[in-house]
DNA sequence: TTGTTCCAGCTTTTT
DNA sequence: GCTGGAACAA
């Protein structure tokens, strides 16, 4: 047998890594350094060498893209196919064993996946069934609380009896959430591990079952497992402690969804038998781009300890740009990308990130009015649409007639003369009786209680979705869905619609059912489900790429949240001011703001040749002029490896250093360096640098009340004192 | 039922 | 200052 395909590719650490013999592993893989490489090829180590059957491997990652990645890779590499090898998100194995043993998960065998979106529904819903002020109780505030708790295991039965009154009530709302969901038959996201964990804990005979057959598993970016995520491994790993994880704590950037970092750190101490590698060698960024991320990095606390380094030179210096307001940052970074492009490059090679999604506004308009090509990511998925969870809601509600969110979403859509007057009488029945809305609809029909209208259209809206479900029960799935959408009238409802918004939710619609044609059955299939469910749980769990796959060669606009795992030639990190990055919030709070630096290490090891940063020295936010200091991250980044863009001779300096007198002083400057001057807004304040003339004067003014501030002396009104 | 007006909110996001 | 959602009027 030929191995050397398994390890020619990798370097001394990686095959370490690789070639180790059974046992649990912590490897340690910074940005760039192959860890997706060294966990496919582990596999396939253990697969072709150790002759471990498919069927006993297990890999687990956070995104369906990853696992997607990770199997092809593996197929690719060893030309084998990996029917029996389980590699899928957490969420995705955790409903498996669901689906596999409803039962045992007290679930009944159709139900369904809520996504976030249903989730906050539902509990508006809710809200106004218990006659709760959504003011008072903000529904997001709520969802939140209870996805937290969910993350943390801990059930409403498990919570502590409290006085506080506020505690108290969500606390009531919770286990109303808990029952509502148990009757429809609907299970959120951070249910899915919940109720997986709870699965394989409360059932021993389960729980060996799988661990006598997960012998070996494989975690990806281990260091954004949640506490559930780390005991549902641990609890899976059990005896035969072959747990391997890849992750690296310098990229720990979800810690506010509940990733606790610690997972990584507790790691050699819950796990006493195992091995470190830490994988250093980048392959993707120049010296110049790792050295900056590295000293950026320095500064947080508590590491493991990394430090990345590359064989292929030291490359550009990173170039700084301070520019004169949010406009003229835009104006800069679209210059720099039509020079790229003008000397042959691709728009596809460079990415644009920036913290808040707010921030994209201004280089799509002036991307737009340059009639470059570019490509927004994080917008609305596919099936997050309006028109697709509509069209949806007809198959889930035929599939399960007790799914409630299904049902109240489309009972008027399109209208049907079942207003808010009918809906709260099928509600009030369904909470006073605990029964689905379905059956709550059945009863009022048969007391006869409703007008003979309203009970007219409710009759006929049931027997219309129970016909649905009966005449297309023998059709293929995309014959089915094509049905459902043509019955239900959804296509006359959005041709109504003015303009080219309806015609493009038609254009969605029709999308669907070509998906559902291409929809991969054999790959998703559970034993025991059928065709519709299928994908209707393929829908929740994953929804699907934001846009079509228009494949023009365009500028990437993305959060830097979004940028991980990615890689561009030319990144422009841009807005890089306190209060936007590190974003206010995180400010004051040192874990949080370590958080922030971890996303600032994570956006600069994007960039493999050249890397742009840039911030703003007055920039408009929520319709007000704010004049932000330049990102404390920048002073973390050793001058001589950064470029000033505009003429400067000193980045700015937080402390006035008489000393340090700039060299390009203007002698001729109205304004002279110590002297006391007073401006509008800011106050009082003194002179500190001098630079350029004319228009372009620019002074350097350190005001008692609001700080050092560079102002244009044609834009500031400054009078001497 | 639709269009208008008013009002809160405003990091990051995958499943 | 803008946006999305909810409340309201016609």
């Amino acid at each position: 047998m030929d191995i050397t395909p398994i390890i020619d590719p990798l370097n001394d650490a990686q095959r370490l890594a690789v070639t180790a013999p059974s046992q649990s592993m912590l490897i340690l893989a910074g940005a760039g350094s192959g860890k997706t490489r060294v966990l496919v090829h582990r596999i396939a180590w253990q697969m072709q060498v150790e002759h471990i059957p498919a069927f006993n491997i297990l890999a687990v990652t956070f995104t369906n893209k990853a696992a997607k990645e990770m199997r092809h890779r593996i197929e690719h590499l060893l030309n084998i196919s990996t029917q029996n090898l389980w590699i899928g998100t957490f969420h995705s194995i955790s409903h498996r064993l669901l689906r596999r043993h409803p039962k045992a998960a007290n679930l009944p065998e159709s139900f369904q996946v809520m996504d976030s979106s249903d989730q906050l529904r539902m509990i508006k819903r809710l809200l106004n069934s218990l006659n709760l002020d959504d003011s008072k109780w903000p529904p997001r505030e709520v969802q939140w609380f209870i996805n937290a708790q969910k993350d943390e295991g801990i059930r409403a039965k498990h919570m502590l009896e409290t006085y506080d009154y506020h505690q108290k009530q969500m606390l009531m709302i919770y286990k109303a959430y808990e029952d509502l969901c148990q009757r429809s038959g609907l299970v959120d996201f951070a249910e899915l591990l919940l109720r997986g964990l709870e699965l394989l804990r409360d059932d021993s005979d389960l729980l060996a079952h799988y661990q006598q057959r997960f012998k070996q598993i494989h975690v990806d970016e281990f260091q954004d497992t949640n506490t559930i995520q780390y005991a549902w491994l641990r609890l899976l790993t059990g005896d035969n402690n072959n747990l391997f994880v890849v992750g690296d704590d310098d990229q720990s950037i979800y810690g506010w969804r509940g990733a606790k970092i610690e997972n990584i750190y507790n790691f050699q101490k819950h796990f006493p038998i195992h091995s470190v590698v830490k994988l250093e060698q980048n392959y993707r960024s120049t010296g110049t781009i790792l050295k900056a991320a590295n000293h950026i990095i320095a500064n947080n606390s508590g590491r493991m300890g990394k430090e990345l380094w590359t064989d292929a030179g030291d490359g550009e210096p990173c170039s700084l740009y301070a520019a004169f307001n949010e406009q003229d940052e835009a104006f800069f970074v679209i210059e720099c990308i039509k020079k790229w492009v003008k000397e042959g490059g691709l728009r596809a090679d460079t990415a644009i990130l920036y913290r808040s999604n707010a921030q994209s506004r201004q280089f799509e308009e002036k991307l737009m009015t340059s009639g470059i090509p570019y490509r927004v990511y994080g917008g609305l998925r596919f099936f997050d649409r309006a028109e697709i969870k509509n069209a949806l809601a007809y198959l889930r509600l035929m599939s399960n007639y007790h799914d409630d969110a299904s049902f109240e979403r489309i009972i008027n859509t399109p209208t049907r003369g079942l207003g808010t007057k009918a809906i709260d009488e099928i509600r009030a029945i369904a909470r006073y009786q605990n029964l689905s809305l379905w059956q709550s609809a059945l009863t009022l029909i048969n007391l006869g209680k409703l007008s003979a209208r309203t009970s007219n259209a409710l009759s006929s809206f049931l027997q219309f979705i129970k016909d649905l479900s009966t005449q297309t029960n023998e059709l293929e799935l995309y014959e089915q869905v094509k049905l459902v959408i043509e019955k239900s009238k959804l296509i006359e409802l959005y041709q109504k619609e003015k303009m080219d918004k309806g015609e493009e939710k038609i254009e969605n619609l029709e999308e669907l059912v070509n998906a559902a044609k291409l929809f991969d059955f054999d790959q998703n299939n559970e034993e025991g489900m059928n065709k519709l469910n299928t994908f209707l749980t393929h829908a929740s769990l994953e929804a699907g790429e934001s846009q079509s796959s228009e494949q023009e060669d365009c500028v990437q606009l993305m959060t830097i949240h979004s940028a991980k795992g990615l890689e561009f030639n030319t990144v422009f990190l841009v807005g890089m001011e306190d209060g936007l990055f590190p974003s206010q919030q995180s400010i004051d709070d040192i874990a949080r703001l370590e958080e922030e630096r971890r996303l600032c290490y994570v956006g600069m090891t994007r960039a493999m040749i050249k890397l742009y940063l840039s911030y703003a020295e007055s920039r408009r936010l929520y319709g007000r002029e704010s004049y932000p200091r330049p990102s404390r991250f920048l002073k973390e980044i050793p001058t001589d490896l950064i470029q000033e863009v505009r003429i400067r001779a000193t980045v700015n300096k937080p402390i006035f250093n008489p000393q340090n007198t700039n060299k390009l002083i203007n002698e001729s400057s109205v304004f002279k360096l110590g002297e006391r001057v007073l401006h509008d807004k800011f106050g009082e304040g003194v002179v500190l640098q001098l630079e350029g003339s004319g228009a372009q004067e620019r002074v350097q003014i350190n005001f008692s009340e609001v700080g050092i501030k560079w102002l244009m002396l044609a834009y500031a009104k400054l009078n001497k004192l």
